[in-house]
DNA sequence: CTGAAAGCGCTAACAT
DNA sequence: ATGTTAGCGCTTTCAG
């Protein structure tokens, strides 16, 4: 690529634009046909130790990187999965990748990774994109989608998995827990060990469907005992350990006669049990505390919160080796979260 | 795609797989021809309104997802950026991508995620397999790449921004801030208050260059004011939180007379802080404490941790700027962290 | 404003 | 064990 003239005046071009190395480079600086370098760069067929010998070392000498996009568009084959979560800053979905990515690790499939921040059109649109470079399977959050989403995802042609939730009904695999039945069994929980006045705080998020089952299943497993929700709180945005806090001072405030208070997630759960611990409020005697996720940050905590594992990383490896293809089992995969009482219930009377 | 004899046996296929939809399907149900359903879709080159109407009307119906390895290995041109990061559990990096992300929204340049898990070989490898997609652009984490990776960087002909860190020599662009330097200003900083019996805690982490430099720019700052390290405490893996605590707890048990503690991050920071008002020791009175990062979390602690912000999303923000191929500005964008005193270090004499 | 032809860089399928 | 041929589904280019 010569420079114009024009080209004067701008700053110089980030580098040398070669144009890339193709197959065809390699096969010329080897003296091996484009075919047997191809064959040797995929370890695919038999070719002679001589050759792979030669081709190698022309393909490394020359820094060759296959073009995947004329690989994968010749062969029909892309070795990719994509991964459709809502948020990175949420901590739970790094740990369900984390589980993915162990479980996709040697079998040739890489995820990738969009992000929805929540938003159902978002969804729909990173869905899009990612479809369009045709992966070989899918893997997204929830059951909610839009109509359009659906649509695509059934008429994919490939292996879609549905995470998270099984309270609902999948496009074609689901792998994950039911939140309305550890919500209701947390109820069951708290109110087996005497608490009577029972506070919920939460997220202000109308998309977060799994926060609302377990609400809904918490209620639920309220009503069975003949109580209901004396008081809630909602927040939205921010640091959560400190909105943990302030709606905890809030919520009491209001209602100082709770005797129990249910976070949506551990976060808010964590900040709650800070400010109550401040506040010189006895912890689980006067109040008892629960959250959900089993997150790794409680174990440093002065106390250890209640709370409920939502089984992140088993999900994630499920789901990779459903999608992979291995795994012929049934279309619903529905794991048991696990009740952590810790040191915010009172042991049940 | 007729089901063979052999497909008996097997459990019911996934989904019928359809052969994908192709600009002909669009074309033969529109009644126009591909290439003009290709500018239609593209909103590229003149259409008359009934055309493109009919085009839309014709692809929406049908369910049609664009073939974009088609259309790259065509166009020799594809809308990805590669992100090369150490991590997505660290917080720091999630933040980072939140930069990157809202800065290319609406540029047509989507980021694509790889994670190496601190390890260069697996940096190499990653970076090879998303250069196999001749993405437009590679941002990755760190000035220290394995001399294979460098090489790959150097001959890609792309833009590729090296962020975190500007202590060392980059590929091509850079945008970071110097950690050598956030380290001294923090030992300045606390010599400057007083405190003369300094620990260091942190990670057990060889491949962390950025943790190392801080150290070291601490190390000097200290000897600057004829101080040096009185104790050290490292770890590895595990909740940070709790591994604060503990270190904390086992530093201060070896050298009671320490009378100031700087970690490595905020989290394990945290963690001791919470450590040492449980312990009831005075703080900062007889022990100050900092962090580094600026992390959310902190807000919602019982006092505030002494950090330093790294700038994760305005780092983010600049790298997809110059990648993008805006910013025609220096090669090295160095950004300034602010030491935030919090309430743990004491106010200077 | 619309269409026809050529080919992006690679691999499947078939020779040899 | 190695080579040849014919596309993959789209976009570029050029012609109407």
């Amino acid at each position: 690529m010569t420079r114009s003239p024009a080209d004067h005046g701008r700053p110089t071009p980030r580098s040398a634009k070669p144009r890339p190395l193709t197959l065809r480079d390699v096969s010329e600086a080897s003296g091996v046909s484009e075919m047997t370098v191809s064959r040797v760069l995929r370890n695919r067929g038999d070719v002679s130790e001589g050759t792979r010998a030669r081709v190698l070392e022309a393909a490394r000498r020359l820094g060759y990187v296959p073009n995947r996009i004329a690989g994968a568009l010749a062969s029909q084959r892309v070795n990719l999965i994509a991964v459709i979560i809502p948020s990175l800053s949420n901590l739970v979905f790094p740990e369900v990748l984390g589980g993915i990515s162990s479980e996709l690790e040697g079998t040739g499939l890489t995820p990738v990774v969009g992000v929805t921040n929540y938003s159902p059109a978002r969804e729909e649109q990173v869905l899009y994109e990612m479809l369009s470079w045709r992966p070989s399977g899918v893997i997204l959050a929830g059951l909610e989608h839009t109509p359009a989403a659906r649509a695509m995802l059934l008429s994919a042609g490939i292996p879609v998995v549905e995470i998270m939730d099984v309270d609902g009904t999948g496009v074609d695999s689901v792998v994950g827990i039911s939140h309305r039945r550890a919500g209701r069994q947390m109820a069951q929980a708290i109110v087996a060990a005497g608490y009577r006045r029972i506070g919920f705080l939460g997220t202000k998020m109308p998309e977060d469907h799994r926060s609302r089952k377990r609400l809904e299943g918490f209620a639920e497993g309220l009503a069975e005992a003949g109580l209901q929700l004396a008081d809630r709180e909602f927040y939205s945005g921010g640091s959560a350990l400190k909105k943990g806090r302030e709606m905890t001072e809030a919520i009491m405030a209001r209602s100082p006669d709770l005797d129990f208070l249910y976070y949506s997630n551990d976060m808010i759960g964590a900040g709650g049990l800070l400010w109550c611990l401040e506040a010189g409020i006895d912890v689980p005697g006067r109040l008892g505390l629960a959250g959900f996720n089993g997150v790794d940050l409680l174990e440093g905590l002065p106390r250890r919160l209640a709370t409920m594992d939502a089984c992140r990383a088993e999900i994630g490896r499920r789901a990779a080796r459903i999608v992979g293809g291995h795994e012929t089992g049934p279309k619903v995969v529905e794991l048991t979260p696990v009740l952590q009482p810790g040191d915010t219930i009172r042991p049940s009377a």
